[in-house]
DNA sequence: ATGAAAGCGCTAACAG
DNA sequence: CTGTTAGCGCTTTCAT
């Protein structure tokens, strides 16, 4: 940390008090002083060329505003999104976000916590979606205001901003109904995550409803490499379906390119439905159906959730649900006649 | 800012001073201690929750162990790697990326570097491209380390690291060459990047000595969108051409949808090349041929370089070039015969 | 309108 | 081995 011009030696050079540069310099105490040393204390700062020390102030003044931001995987294009909203929303009200990217791993995740936690942020917005969250219970023993964005996190008592998983997935199944789909397969992410058993669940329940077969398997993680294995054994064992949804478009990439590695054409032979509208979904090949969740809403209005915990001091399970949107590209389609697929 | 445990509670906890909290609690001076001391100390700071106020310690200390990180752009693919490669280098050693998007406009981006060094960062990495950029004269002025990473700026000397623009485009100049196209197009990125400027020139100059046509078209940004404006236009002119290499893999995205929209078949009538090998680059309909540059391991070298000027206490204007390589995909195929692609 | 003085939480001499 | 003391850079009473 090179040495840096500090508010005593602008104060030597304006011929003042420091306590008369902090005055000048701050835009709320600006007025208390003299207009004409105001002036000549903002010549001495800028000639000398002084940058305030905010680590100095905070721990004067007991507030950092800053609030730690943690996602579990910073390359899953979901995240950039919400991420923008999020700082979108707080820079005009004065805070800055610090970033952590968990990687996933529980580890890295308790230490991102601890860090920001070290540096006093006033708050947290955590995207990462384990259940079970082992340091959830003592951020909220610490009283710390928290807001869980697109995942939930189990029994902690904290607002949650996500998309309307339910109405996506009855938008999804409406979709392969009308056409003409009857067996369907749902590929789920890891149970771990609410998200991924919402949907599982919501997926089950549509089909029943709407007379169609679901099946349902289990990626071990929300990757198009997961996807793609979870697709090879599927078609490895010949049952009859004819579409596929994917509890997240990166497990719908996956299928995507299993079937293509398998001979298999999308939509004609297979429609696939995906989840998020992450970017580039519209550039797979071929372009996604999916359902649009509003990423950089959900950003948006986790911060805004958070400035509110902020101000009110507390903060109640509230649960926002912002609306999805089935957005229909060229991976589905009527479904095949004969609905054996994979017998051919 | 909830009030935390401070070090006196604790060491009134543990019945002793705070300065041997503090020893007992910092695995440097932690042998200094009695042993049973340390142990009830870290009991009590157990029992309390207690988390150190990192501020303060670097309040003290004159070390934040900090580096802020700028970008211009989160949601731009090529970013999210190099983050990563960064951060796999820093944690290690004790640092902690500090992360700012500056959203591509300089105003934002004077505002980060104020914000970041407001918080004392030890150094930055900047992956901005901005040549003229206002603020590094005034960064180099105040003495902090700092290293450019993926993109130059002009003529302040810090170190640079970069993928071998010169080489990337040579190769895919003679892939083309070899497969029989004779009259390309560089869909260029602002002028104003010292990357689009070098990968432009050496276009021009490899397309010459291989007796190659190639013009040079310019786009406004480096996103998909107007690399599908450009291509419009070019198309609209009717243009003797039968390849385009874009400068950037999100202006080729831009050039595949115009193509796609103008019902051109890629690779039969038109072949397309990119430069980077994004995320998802082998996505798009047809997967892009691309030369790959190696995101993740710029971040690290140019953590590297920050990491070595800090102990140094120096920089020299080193560049490190990191090799590249063609990766060919469906984009590019043989020449058509006539060589009238536009002109049916 | 400005100065004096205290103190945020921590570490680092310096004593003992 | 542990306590005392000072001070990092800043804001904020309290005086003047």
């Amino acid at each position: 940390m090179p040495k840096q011009v500090t508010l005593s030696e602008v104060a030597t050079r304006a011929g003042v008090h420091v306590a008369t540069v902090s005055r000048a310099l701050n835009p709320a105490t600006r007025s208390i002083v003299n207009e004409k040393t105001a002036r000549r204390v903002e010549a001495a700062a800028k000639e000398l060329g002084y940058v305030p020390n905010i680590m100095a102030r905070s721990l004067r003044t007991q507030s950092t505003m800053t609030v730690g931001v943690i996602i579990p995987d910073l390359t899953n294009p979901i995240f950039p999104p919400m991420i923008r909203g999020i700082e979108n929303y707080l820079a005009p009200r004065g805070y800055t976000a610090l970033l952590s990217d968990s990687d996933g791993k529980a580890a890295l995740e308790r230490s991102a916590v601890t860090s920001l936690s070290e540096r006093r942020v006033d708050g947290f917005i955590i995207a990462t979606g384990l259940e079970q969250h082992p340091l959830l219970p003592t951020l909220f023993e610490s009283g710390v205001p928290v807001v869980l964005a697109n995942r939930g996190a189990g029994e902690v008592p904290y607002p949650l901003v996500t998309g309307n998983d339910e109405a996506g997935i009855q938008a999804a199944v409406s979709h392969l109904k009308e056409l003409g789909h009857r067996d369907v397969v749902h590929v789920a992410g890891p149970q771990s995550f609410s998200t991924s058993r919402i949907r599982a669940e919501t997926m089950v329940r549509a089909c029943e409803v709407a007379g169609m077969r679901c099946r349902v398997v289990e990626a071990t993680a929300l990757t198009a490499d997961e996807g793609e294995k979870v697709t090879d054994t599927l078609l490895a064992e010949k049952q009859n379906f004819t579409a596929i949804q994917a509890s997240t478009d990166l497990l719908a990439l996956g299928v995507l390119r299993s079937l293509r590695r398998h001979g298999m054409r999308c939509p004609e032979e297979m429609s696939v439905i995906g989840f998020n509208d992450m970017p580039f979904a519209e550039e797979f090949s071929p372009g996604l159906t999916t359902v649009r969740v509003p990423l950089e809403d959900i950003g948006t209005e986790s911060a805004r959730q958070l400035m509110r915990s902020l101000s009110e001091g507390s903060s109640s399970p509230i649960v926002v649900t912002l609306p999805v949107s089935l957005i229909v590209r060229a991976s589905t389609g009527q479904a095949p006649r004969a609905g054996v697929s994979t017998q051919p």
